[in-house]
DNA sequence: TTGCGCATACGATAAAAATCGTAGTACCTT
DNA sequence: AAGGTACTACGATTTTTATCGTATGCGCAA
């Protein structure tokens, strides 16, 4: 019986699980300075509150952690995929009524693929249409 | 020149927002009945709190109001589209290293989409492809 | 004209999410 | 052995988001 029930992330988890869908598992060091270099410096996040958020996380489920020598490496304890297709399930249900379909058009409308993306797109919609059948 | 900013709306604004979308200008009233008919009765949130929500909404530049026979009647103040692509753009920032393909391809992956959708979806690319040229 | 029903205004509170400060501990270096 | 450095634990605080209670006003029906 699958008693887990991960709950989704929130913003700032999901910064978190970036970083460690990079490359896992790792330290609390790697995460916080990889999250700041990503951010101006007007908005660094100290370390122990990266610290703090992954423990939470921990708690939560959404992690995994292991000590080697005194250290404590983390990884995700879901696969990317399936996170990423929560929230993508979720902003569907939230501003699309629900519609996968929907979404994609929106993400595709906006002009931020490339000619090459497109095409790959496309043939990944040949492959699930062949599956089908 | 554009001056506006409005900001990203937060789950609950976004709930809102997909109300409007489906009809207005329209009343506090009909938000709150249309968002409690899609929601269990458990968690059916009172009036005031939408009436609220909606007047935070109006002070963010999310929603614009007219008054008619002493009704307020809400209307959002950006297109569907817009907003949607906002929030898009945001996911795609936060759980897809900024890339709207890689979210596109996690939607249809995850197999919510019907074939008829699907063939939508490469014509519409099709359409983005010739206008491109 | 009284009072009920339905509306808005708005402060207060609750709940959730994010950030941080301080303390404790181990190791290394001198 | 003492001090510096780097780590974890964890309570507390702050900030943001969501929810609600109460006051107030207006129109309509009895």
């Amino acid at each position: 019986m699958n008693e887990q029930q991960i709950p989704t992330p929130t913003d700032a988890e999901l910064e978190i699980l970036q970083a460690l869908w990079a490359k896992s598992p790792e330290s609390v060091r790697y995460v916080n300075d990889l999250i700041n270099s990503r951010r101006n410096p007007e908005q660094h996040v100290g370390y122990t509150t990266t610290l703090k958020q992954m423990q939470v996380m921990m708690e939560k489920g959404l992690l995994t952690r292991e000590i080697i020598e005194r250290n404590h490496l983390y990884s995700p304890a879901q696969e990317q995929k399936e996170t990423q297709a929560q929230v993508v399930q979720e902003l569907a249900d939230l501003a699309f009524e629900g519609s996968a379909y929907s979404l994609v058009l929106r993400a595709l409308g906006s002009g931020q693929t490339t000619p090459e993306e497109l095409a790959k797109i496309k043939a990944f919609i040949q492959e699930i249409e062949q599956q089908k059948q």
